[in-house]
DNA sequence: TGACACTGAGACGGTTTATGTCTTAGTGTC
DNA sequence: GACACTAAGACATAAACCGTCTCAGTGTCA
């Protein structure tokens, strides 16, 4: 059985597939998610933005809870930065709602993903994938990678590029491999280098 | 360069897309129109529920145009229900923004298919066809015709038929032959054989 | 030039819809 | 029986939408 935050989320996620964003209601979701209004108020008091806000929070975990299965055996630095882009560029891709968000409202999506949304993917993305390369960096540097990997990743699931396919193991390692030297695991730092 | 009429007309078909039926407002239609709030209530006035009126009329209108282009060559009355009926069922499997209405406001769309909409179809089939079936029979035999043809096209095309492929020239002629032998080409009437 | 038709912008009052809070009564649990 | 949770819905407020209207700007034709 479900909690109700989860009925509700997964119905607003429905609902602003149908409506839209702005065009959807309160009223939309809890009916939707088969929940009194009330009882939407007492759990995500603050109405849609709230709402919203919480729904990008449970994408963005479970979009990194799966990615983290994915990517648990890398056995080489390499072979973890090349996993980690290939699997989040996969998933990105086979994201249905993600697709027709960004059918039907490019404006917010895009800010979502390019903008306003991007701190707080850094943030989440900086939190799951960091444990998994302190072994080869230090914080800091985990921090700039991951931050620098993440932007890319977006950016060339965007807009395809003709030099690199980042869903593409082999495309996606000729990819990281210069990068490589600039974040030389455990001898430079970024900063040393720029 | 469009008039103000299709402009308008082609933004309510749009916005109609992409907010729904219900959702959409006046000022959308305008704005998505490049046309002033004045303009549009001046052109049609009524609002909302007049412009799909004139939105259907006029889909209705280049449907059976674009139709009558393609039937134009029938030899025989055989010949020239089955050019119909098939038309008509590729112009509905080809037409997009049909299948999005049906997709995302099914009560609606169908009910213009199936219930509220059809006097209107079939006041415009007969319009249409009329002509084209008077040489065979009388004007009363070509009313009902064309009434049983039109809601049998939309019926087998919004669920088809393991027996009949009303697209398929061969299975629609199979589909047509059993009818002409009670729509008698100038010999017997409908009402006789009932 | 002046009459005319048409338009965009936007003000207006009235109506509908949505919001957020609150109360009440019902249900299941410990 | 106390407790937590909920649906239903009343309520006032706020926002959106509607339909009409005025006014000023633009282009056209005589």
């Amino acid at each position: 059985m479900l909690s109700s935050e989860d009925k509700i989320l997964d119905a607003t996620r429905r609902c602003c597939e149908r409506w839209g964003i702005e065009r959807v209601t309160v009223d939309d979701i809890a009916s939707e998610a088969g929940v009194s209004r009330a009882t939407l108020y007492r759990l995500f008091p603050g109405g849609k933005d709230i709402l919203f806000e919480a729904l990008r929070v449970r994408e963005l975990d479970e979009f990194f809870t799966r990615m983290l299965t994915e990517i648990a055996g890398a056995e080489s630095f390499e072979d973890l930065l090349v996993r980690t882009i290939v699997t989040a560029t996969l998933e990105l891709r086979a994201d249905e709602h993600l697709a027709i968000m960004l059918a039907t409202e490019p404006g917010e999506t895009l800010g979502q993903l390019t903008a306003a949304g991007v701190p707080r993917i850094i943030r989440v993305a900086t939190t799951y994938l960091t444990p998994l390369v302190t072994p080869y960096l230090d914080d800091r540097q985990s921090a700039q990678l991951i931050d620098v990997l993440a932007r890319a990743t977006i950016s060339y699931f965007l807009a395809p590029s003709e030099h690199f396919d980042l869903g593409d193991p082999v495309s996606a390692r000729s990819f990281i491999r210069p990068l490589l030297s600039v974040f030389h695991p455990h001898t430079t730092s970024l900063n040393d280098s720029l």
